[in-house]
Order: C-alpha cells, then sequence, then structure tokens
DNA sequence: TTGCTAGGCGGAACAAGGTTCCGTATCGTC
DNA sequence: GACGATACGGAACCTTGTTCCGCCTAGCAA
C-alpha cells in the first residue's frame, strides 16, 4: 500500500462529491452566482462545510468546471488535427469554448465580471486555456491567415466578453458576434484583400 | 415669474449637487462600484438622502454620466455629417463610444455584467444610444458597407463586452478587439470580398 | 422677529451575500 | 470500547444596497 496520500475520512470524501454534485446542480438551475448557502442546503451540509473543502466560493466554481475546461484544453490539438487549414481550427476551437461559455448560465459574466470576485476561476482558465488559444492562433498567423497582433489572451478575452450575459437575451447572439470578430480577425491578415 | 416647476429648498438643491461631484469623485477614485456610503461620506451626508435625491445607486450612476451619454447622441449625426462613408462615422462614432466607456473606471463592466444591478443605467443607455447606433449602421449597411445582418444593440453590446473590465489590464487593448470586430463588420459585407 | 410646517435630513435597521470561528459530533484506529 | 484527530454545523461577522422614521430647518406669513 504506497497511498501516501493520508486518506481522507469517508465522511469527508463523501461531503465533497456531494458538494460539487449540489453545485453543478445550482450552477444549472440559478446561474454561477448560486449564494453558498444556497449549494450548501442542496448538499445537505453546513456552510463551514463548504468553505473546508473550497477555501473559496471561486475555488467551488473552479472545481466544477474545472474537467470542462480541461475538456476545452483537450480540444485545441484536435481542432488543429482534424481541420486543414489553421484559421478553420481556430474557429472550430472558438466555437467549443462559445457552446461552454454560453451553455453555463452567466459563466462568461462571472468570468469577466470585476475581476475580484472570481479571480481564482479568471486564473485558472487563463492558465489553462490561454497557451492553446496562443498555440492556434500563431499557427494562424504563420499561415497568414489571419492579422498577427493580437495575443491568444486578448481573443480568449474578448470571446469572453462577447459572451457575458449573452443568455438570456434573445435580442442579443453572442455567436454571431464572435463570428464577425473572428471574421475581422482574418480581415486584417497582411495577405487578405483590403479596401 | 414662472417657474412652474415648484422651487426645492436650498439645502436640497445644495445637497444634490454635493452628491453628483461626489459621486463622480468616488466614480473615478474606485470605479462605478464604489458603495453609496461612501459616497454619501465624501458628500458629507446621511444615506438616506443619497436615496431621497437617487432611488437606486443605479439612479446616481446614471445622473453622473447623462451629459457625456448626451453629448454621445448628438455625435451620432455630427459623424454622420462630417464623414465621407457611412462606415467611417460608424467607426468614429464607436470609438468616441469607446472613449467614454473605457475613460471612466469600471463603467462597461457595470453596464455590460448581469445586468440587475445596473437596470436604470443599462436601460437608460439602450434607450439614448441604440437608436443612434442603429441608424449609422443601417446606413452602412445601405451603402453595402457592411454585413446587414447585425443590430445597433447587438453591436453596442459587443463593444460594450469588448470594453467591460478593460482598464487596469495592460495585456488587452479594448480598441484593438473593437477595431477587430469592426474590420469583421465590414468583411461580411454583400459586396465585400470574399476567400 | 417670531412661529409654523412641509419638505428634507441622518443614520439605525433590515436583507442578502461571502467568510470565519468554535463547540460538538464522528470516524477510524488501538 | 475508548480516544484523538478530523470534520461538521451553523451562529456570528463583515460588507453592500435599501428602507424607515423621528428630528430638524428653510422659507414663508404674520
Amino acid at each position: 500500500m504506497t497511498t501516501d496520500v493520508p486518506r481522507r475520512r469517508a465522511d469527508a470524501r463523501r461531503n465533497e462529491e456531494a458538494l460539487l454534485d449540489a453545485a453543478a446542480a445550482a450552477f444549472v438551475a440559478v446561474g454561477v452566482e448560486a449564494p453558498v448557502r444556497d449549494i450548501a442546503v442542496r448538499a445537505g451540509v453546513g456552510v463551514g462545510t463548504v468553505y473546508r473543502h473550497f477555501p473559496t466560493r471561486a475555488d467551488l466554481v473552479v472545481a466544477v468546471y474545472r474537467h470542462q475546461v480541461e475538456a476545452c484544453v483537450e480540444a485545441g490539438p484536435t481542432c488543429r488535427a482534424e481541420t486543414a487549414s489553421p484559421y478553420d481550427a481556430l474557429v472550430r476551437w472558438i466555437d467549443g469554448f462559445v457552446d461552454f461559455l454560453v451553455t453555463k448560465h452567466g459563466l462568461a459574466g462571472a468570468l469577466h465580471g470585476d475581476g475580484s470576485r472570481f479571480e481564482a476561476l479568471h486564473a485558472y482558465f487563463l492558465e489553462r486555456l490561454v497557451p492553446v488559444c496562443d498555440e492556434l492562433l500563431s499557427a494562424a498567423a504563420a499561415a497568414g491567415e489571419v492579422r498577427d497582433d493580437l495575443s491568444g489572451y486578448e481573443l480568449m478575452r474578448g470571446v469572453g466578453g462577447l459572451c457575458a450575459g449573452a443568455e438570456d437575451d434573445e435580442r442579443y447572439d453572442a455567436r454571431r458576434l464572435v463570428a464577425v470578430l473572428l471574421a475581422g480577425l482574418r480581415a486584417g491578415s497582411p495577405g487578405s484583400p483590403r479596401r
């Protein structure tokens, strides 16, 4: 038995699981802004327990979305491999990212927002996703398919901004705006026709 | 004496003035998220007084920025008149709008955010600015200079999204992203070269 | 100048959200 | 079965927006 991680108590593991489930459910129902108390109640647990498992509200959010973020990370190389042009790969990847943002009620807003409240979440997203985006973006730039004066960070932040608060507003189609942005990306490339 | 507005008491007028000044100062110093209590203190006034003059925090924000918004409204026709192509007029107007958003600490975020907290502000912006944007946009679309499947509302919301939280982040240049978006707008127009 | 009163003022109090703390309960081992 | 480490619950605290109400005073009339 080389489990050098000091095995946690059964109830602790059980509660963490319950919390993740409850939080996921709450986020779907109410959005990422769901109050900690509500999540605790859903999980049949006290608030103190929430904070033992997740130092901060944002950490809980990160935990809930972590595997989805990882999926997004892995989608990068996949898009790259399965698509002929680097630009199309980028578009496809961004599309998946938008899916993620728009699907999750209020995620983009939370990510974007004032920044202070979801710092941990924001930091995690950046850390994982920006390199992927950078990769796709510079490949497309190298191929002369898009302008090269934009960083992956900027692009992601822009897309995030366009998606923030997009759910529950039928007058606004975030996906269409993102498409326009991506078109603009291409438009500015050295080789693209101007005027 | 045909002042049919029932003249308000001197102290009331004085306080409203003080509040507007204090709020403006607070917004510059701390951002639009400045707490009502702080603003009240700055103005040397009780919170109750704040709420008598401005039913809601957001109404205070609106009042502070009202004349700047109006300037933006008036800039619409001006840009239209002083610019040869409708597209350039649009670009120029949006540029002014971005100025406004980026200059004011956190305004874009407040406007954009979840929408619930700054409803009055949001509503006011929409009411005043969307028609102007619609005008410029449809003129450009009519001239075949930009795609015509986007509403002024969508464009403004998009621009707002791109600008949210742009101050205090030197890795992100909102203005550049907006430029990309506008380029994308043009790229998608019927007459524009594709491929 | 003095009095009166409607309109205005201050700030305590309430609601809602995140976070902390600590007495108590439980798990897992001896 | 006993005991110590671990985890739990939820009351309590902080911050923010908002409401409420008793007190005050500007402005008018006598």
